[in-house]
DNA sequence: TTAAATTTGTACGTATGTATC
DNA sequence: CGATACATACGTACAAATTTA
């Protein structure tokens, strides 16, 4: 027999949101009504709004009382304060994990960034930025600091949110690059000035890189002109 | 007329029950059942079981599915972990103000340290923990990050809640000391690497200041004894 | 195994605030 | 401005699932 999960409704139904969400299936700033998905679900509203509840806190909704709810739509601060900080902990983080580094660390770091230049190279994007978020998790996960890795785990939510949407906005076309090697090859090796470096540019140029999308979108929708 | 209270039944929940747990008028470790908890706030399940999820997701409140839900009991590894982050935030956020730094700034800063120099001067306890935090989010709040803020302000919760306890503890017994003047003249100064090396020993004497409390705590009750 | 305590889930109705016509 | 539609917010009552003693 299976374990039959072993999850309330409301844990699973958390889940299946959030990978909704993050995986763009439902875009930024489409409607959620919770009536719709307890049908949805084949759930009751009560776990259904304490499901809402919990991805609410994390970010990935937003909610104004008696009114609705809907998936968040990352503005261009949004995403620089969310690329700064993460600069500022990724390092702390490397800090952490610098004379700790083990055969085990180098052999996941390497493995997760061949897994990411191999959907890289099948020009796979929704992979690529599952991936790409993986490898940099990398370092969390190792530095053995657990509210370290939950503040992350917050702000990775975010990104994949914002990352989802861009993607699907661009479409599939175009090749993709990894520009993930200087990364890699730091945090592989001896120089932690090096990496910490590397860890600032690396942030800015993923600033910069979406930047430019996010100004376009919001040129194109620049009030949503009240219409309905 | 007052507005008449522009909030949810789940948003005063949350406030009142952030409130008891941080004051430590419910301790660390007690349960917490949502039957009670809706007679006494005269609400019903609905909008109770929201606020706690809330507080859950807060890390103010742990619970295990079906069995129970507590107020969280913070390990000694939970406190080294906010402060070693803590440390990191606060630099972040001193190098994000230090050249906006203006004459509102210093003027609020110096007002909230006199506040907590008074409170300690009265031997107050309970008011000295609120405004010693009161003092430190001054940075957060003027640097302008809004993510930065809300991470603090996530920290703030679980160190609240700890120190209330550490308070109740020891009683309010014996002289207070504030500690903050070093803080305070190099946040108010034009030397950052000062202000920066401040901080990290400013959280160094914190952690340790505390640990020696959190070591005879988990001392005297080393493991319930299977008592209930 | 049973029983108790607690959470978890369902169903349905009403109230309230918001937005829109 | 008023009326109305809509979604959330809240309440009650009961049933089911899970853990623990």
């Amino acid at each position: 027999m299976r374990p039959v999960v072993r999850q309330t409704l409301r844990e699973q139904i958390v889940d299946e949101l959030r990978m909704a969400i993050m995986s763009g299936e439902l875009a930024p700033g489409s409607p959620v009504i919770e009536s719709e998905l307890a049908l949805r679900f084949g759930v009751s509203r009560g776990p259904l709004r304490e499901a809402l509840r919990v991805l609410i806190d994390e970010g990935l909704l937003v909610t104004k009382a008696y009114t609705g709810t809907k998936v968040s739509e990352l503005s261009l601060k949004d995403v620089n304060e969310i690329f700064s900080l993460r600069a500022e902990l990724e390092i702390f983080a490397f800090r952490l994990v610098w004379n700790k580094r083990d055969e085990a660390y180098r052999r996941e770091l390497t493995a997760r960034h061949e897994t990411l230049l191999a959907s890289v190279a099948a020009g796979d994007g929704e992979a690529s930025i599952l991936h790409e978020l993986r490898l940099h998790s990398h370092v969390y996960e190792s530095c053995g600091h657990e509210l370290l890795l939950n503040v992350w785990q917050g702000l990775r939510g975010k990104l994949q949110l914002y990352w989802a949407a861009h993607h699907r906005a661009h479409g599939r076309r175009g090749p993709l690059r990894d520009g993930h090697e200087a990364y890699v090859s730091h945090a592989l090796g001896d120089d932690l000035d090096a990496m910490i470096a590397e860890v600032r540019t690396h942030m800015l140029n993923g600033f910069e890189k979406t930047r430019g999308f996010l100004a376009e979108r919001d040129r194109q929708e620049p009030e949503i002109a009240r219409a309905g």
